[in-house]
DNA sequence: TGCTCAATGTGAGCAGTGCTCTCGGTTCAG
DNA sequence: CTGAACCGAGAGCACTGCTCACATTGAGCA
């Protein structure tokens, strides 16, 4: 494995070895959009970039390296849909319930465009597949895009007082440091109450796309608001529900 | 394939055909634990029992039927853990909020128990696999429990006021119908914001077990409590948390 | 009791997988 | 210009799910 880590390829060989690698992980792309993470096959993606499978091994270490560079680009592509949906938001000069709404519904939106690739990261784990560290700062993104929008909404005050959880938090102080630091008011148990709404949300979505919802709600568009509504309610946000 | 549906075999062959299937199904189930869904193998499942591969397609349709039985007996077994804790809580005379949180815990420890178990029932489902009628009984097994609580907790007058949702519910009128109808008060919305304990449990517990918890929260056993106790609050209904 | 046919077990075989290794050919650097 | 690094191809290994022809066994029937 040559380490080409210098920012630039510079010899024609480098410029290949950039451009094949790119067409191995975006074939590799589009069949686990196809196929799903396990039907991923490293055979399949030789095939269809006409070269033998021995040669991929000279790009892509295992086939788990490669699943490990798609999960990176899916959590950053989650990531950044939360973000640029609540960026849309702030430009639309909306509140913090409609700012976390509009993120909740791309999120869920990105998903059911792509649901093998939300399988991919938030389904059951391949196993013996340990997560390398380069998957924590892109998983990360999503969390911290829906911190964005609770901390701002208790800076300016939107939220409405909750009862309080009992002793101090335990949240990670990494992850307290990363969204800026423990909040005073209205709850300092904000963070550990945020949680919740991270876990509703990947929770809710991964339900109606793994069909734990079938047969259990009628409309999931609709469905998917409203738990969204009595999560944030547990933070004292309120959404600007349609029927509301 | 003999349909032998007749409830009680009768000849020696039935009986040992019956025997065989189970040694079958048992040996499935320890490699299931052992490796995993996707990697669980029809052709190891028979090395185990010293027969030939082909020999357990007399039994088994294929790899795929061969995961149902084990999808059935893993809804089965959640649900058994998840009534059994409460009716030991009702026995030992809890309120309606120790009775949720040991239903949680008891999930949670069964499926830390058993997180390969768990991961092929919520995790991702295999690709192209469609399920069957006959998982939907055992799946539901959880979430009629968790609706016995919440059923109790309402007609007891155990929960606290809460802002409802606007507009009527989206609830399958068969699920309705299943907890007994829907109640009027203190919030005829319940069965909605019930769905959130139920995403908020399976959630937390697949955050958890899938590893999107490491680095985010220190005490994963306590913050599972707090987690369930945020989400109870959204029905109004108190968990009797050890800091408290 | 003997016969017949279905149920059962076996081993070979097909098509596919991840991955390794060797063998040439190409390209880059000193 | 030469040696070394790199690269692609193909064969091969061990594994998978699954099928099929064949032999065996057993259960019910005449």
């Amino acid at each position: 494995m040559p380490d080409l880590d210098d920012s630039a390829p510079r010899t024609a060989r480098q410029i290949a070895r950039a451009e094949l690698t790119k067409a191995i992980t975006d074939a590799a792309r589009r069949q686990l959009a196809e196929v799903g993470p396990s039907a991923l096959s490293l055979r399949a993606v030789a095939r269809e970039l006409g070269m033998a499978s021995s040669a991929v091994y000279r790009y892509v270490a295992s086939r788990d390296e490669l699943l490990t560079i798609l999960i990176i680009d899916t959590y950053d592509a989650i990531g950044e849909a939360a973000e640029a949906a609540d960026d849309r938001a702030i430009a639309a000069g909306a509140d913090a319930g409609a700012r976390w709404l509009a993120v909740c519904r791309a999120v869920r939106s990105w998903a059911l465009a792509h649901p093998n690739e939300w399988a991919l990261v938030y389904g059951s784990p391949v196993p013996g597949y340990q997560a390398p560290q380069d998957t924590v700062g892109p998983a990360s993104r999503l969390g911290l895009a829906m911190a964005r929008v609770v901390v701002d909404a208790a800076a300016g005050g939107e939220l409405a007082a909750v009862a309080s959880l009992p002793a101090p938090t335990l949240v990670d102080p990494g992850v307290l440091q990363a969204i800026g630091g423990l909040p005073d008011a209205p709850h300092e148990d904000l963070p550990e109450r945020s949680m919740l709404l991270w876990i509703a949300l990947v929770g809710a979505i991964s339900f109606e796309l793994f069909g734990h919802l079938h047969n259990v709600i009628t409309d999931h568009a609709v469905g998917f608001d409203r738990q969204m509504a009595v999560a944030a309610s547990s933070i004292g946000l309120t959404l600007p529900l349609d029927g509301a």
